[in-house]
DNA sequence: TCGACTTTGTGCGCGCCTTCACAAGCGCCT
DNA sequence: AGGCGCTTGTGAAGGCGCGCACAAAGTCGA
């Protein structure tokens, strides 16, 4: 459950203060380039001030992804129903989302394609392409400067840092890997604002310290610790063991529950496809 | 945002029925190893019964894994304060998931180490190794299966598999990585439960499909793409891309709010620590 | 032109999760 | 032996997200 705007519930008053303004605005994604065939009413500029709750912002990526691939097969309109089965969600949810956006649905029709992706574009800043600094060239390091699906999501990366003199020099996905003592310098220089942390737990708070000086104000962190940034600093966590111990988790509870099923009392197999109560366990 | 529990909201009746029993009892992990040194009364053998609310099974490995490390620092006991700011939450919430283990705080001194990071791994299902298998020997695929981390949180990688026959009979990590066609015998003899699918988007759902054909209940899946799975199964996806354009929206917000933080009106620095609200936007 | 049908947008209720605040419990000091 | 201070465990309240269900709104056919 990789949390989002620094929800690191450190005690009040521990978060060293932001250095003001060192939100560094990479060219202007406010006003954008003109949205594609898009010359609606005047009152649409503004989309950006309402606010997005949290959750739609983690699903848009994925409405994202699905009607991207929908543009490429050439479909012009999509329900909300078809969404939001491709998603994975339900056609409620997906079409309260999109009204966050102001959306652009035509009752009795469904969303024209093609706008929707360049408004949700548009929403989560991808009218630029991002550029993102990887810091720590190990394997996880080397698999993500590898990665060529980045791209086609709107995000690259800018350059590669390593501490390990072994590291450095060494070329990798077409770029050499730097010292870190060049970081604040490209950062700076290539205006990048998001980080990728994928040095040791050890390492990653001194790393993640010396991307936030640098400029830094969103981190990607694979390593197993809590880090500690300034308010602004939004911070999201990938800890893959966990993901595997939540998996056993609920492995061990299936499996408690098979044993437990040596009383099935009333036809146990025909469940009802409902999601299923959250609450994990409490004999059934 | 990774989901967890089938969040697929597919349509009712859609899934097929998952193979009753296929759930495989590896080992017989509800009568765990004797509780190191708590001679409880009795009524305390059933503890897996109670139901734990999934946002707590997301953090219970983050605890697990601070405090493993107190115990090698040798700190005997810890309070909700020391140990919630260590796994960055609040004090609170800590309390309160421990709670829901029946937690064995003590009052006025705090929670003892060694016997809640037994009793935490024995709720995860830690007290056996999990054996794994990882489906799809790309970059990340590499990274994930020479990655030496799993092994001291109670996962273990069983075996390996591609379906490149470049790829099959390479040796990765001391596994020699193995056709497709012996997944399903693999899995049986090892007695896998938990499958990591580390294919491109397009050969993710036929992966998958093998997997639970071979009875994994639990996918972790990095691959971009919707999966289908029967009821019983569960899936938790990381999306790297989506991790990232998530970040994107929140710079993007952070450079619009910079770009109006035209007018300064009151000491505008000094902010309360607080987490910040959730809704974002919504031009302060 | 009108009516029937389709699909969006959303008001509403529900339940989970989080946070506050405090009483109860426990150890320690006197 | 008794009181004091510290920390846990939890009752209660608030917020947020989700899904239902339906009115509004637009399309299409007659
Ligand atoms: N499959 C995986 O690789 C995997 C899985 C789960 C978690 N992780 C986590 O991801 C992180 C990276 O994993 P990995 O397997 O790539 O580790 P790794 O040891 O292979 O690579 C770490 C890299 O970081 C560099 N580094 C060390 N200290 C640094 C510093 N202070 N500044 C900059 N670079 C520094 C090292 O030189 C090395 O190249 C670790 O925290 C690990 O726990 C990795
Ligand atoms: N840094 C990364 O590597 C990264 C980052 C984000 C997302 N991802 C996602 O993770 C997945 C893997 O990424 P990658 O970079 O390792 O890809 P990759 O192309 O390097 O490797 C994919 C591997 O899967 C194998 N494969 C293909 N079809 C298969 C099938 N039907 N059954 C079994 N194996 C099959 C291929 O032979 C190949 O070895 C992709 O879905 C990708 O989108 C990767």
């Amino acid at each position: 459950m990789s949390t989002s705007r620094h929800d690191t519930g450190r005690p009040p008053g521990h978060a060293p203060e932001r250095a003001s303004g060192s939100a560094r605005p990479v060219g202007d994604p406010l006003v954008a380039t003109g949205p594609a065939g898009d010359p609606g009413p005047a009152a649409e500029r503004l989309i950006s001030e309402r606010g997005i709750p949290e959750a739609t912002v983690g699903r848009l990526p994925v409405y994202l992804r699905v009607l991207t691939a929908l543009v490429e097969r050439g479909v012009p309109t999509v329900s909300s129903e078809e969404l939001a089965a491709a998603a994975g969600v339900g056609s409620a949810k997906l079409r309260k989302d999109l009204s966050h956006l102001g959306s652009y649905g035509v009752r009795g029709v469904g969303y024209e394609v093609s706008p929707l992706v360049a408004h949700i574009s548009r929403e989560l800043g991808l009218t630029q392409a991002w550029r993102v600094v990887i810091v720590g060239l190990g394997n996880l390091g080397r698999a993500l400067a590898s990665y060529g699906g980045f791209a086609e999501r709107g995000m690259g990366v800018a350059a590669l840092f390593d501490a390990d003199p072994a590291v450095v020099g060494r070329e990798v996905a077409g770029l050499v890997v730097r010292p870190m003592s060049e970081l604040a310098a490209v950062v700076r220089a290539e205006g990048v604002v998001i980080g990728v942390l994928a040095t040791p737990a050890a390492a990653a708070q001194g790393a993640c310290d010396e991307l936030v000086a640098a400029g830094v104000t969103g981190v990607l962190t694979f390593a197993p610790a809590v880090l500690s940034v300034p308010e602004g600093v939004d911070v999201r966590k990938v800890d893959l063991a966990s993901e595997l111990q939540i998996l056993a988790f609920h492995e061990q509870r299936k499996a408690a529950d098979a044993v437990r099923a040596a009383a099935p009392s009333g036809g146990g197999a025909r469940a009802v496809a409902r999601p299923a109560r959250r609450r994990v366990g409490a004999a059934r």
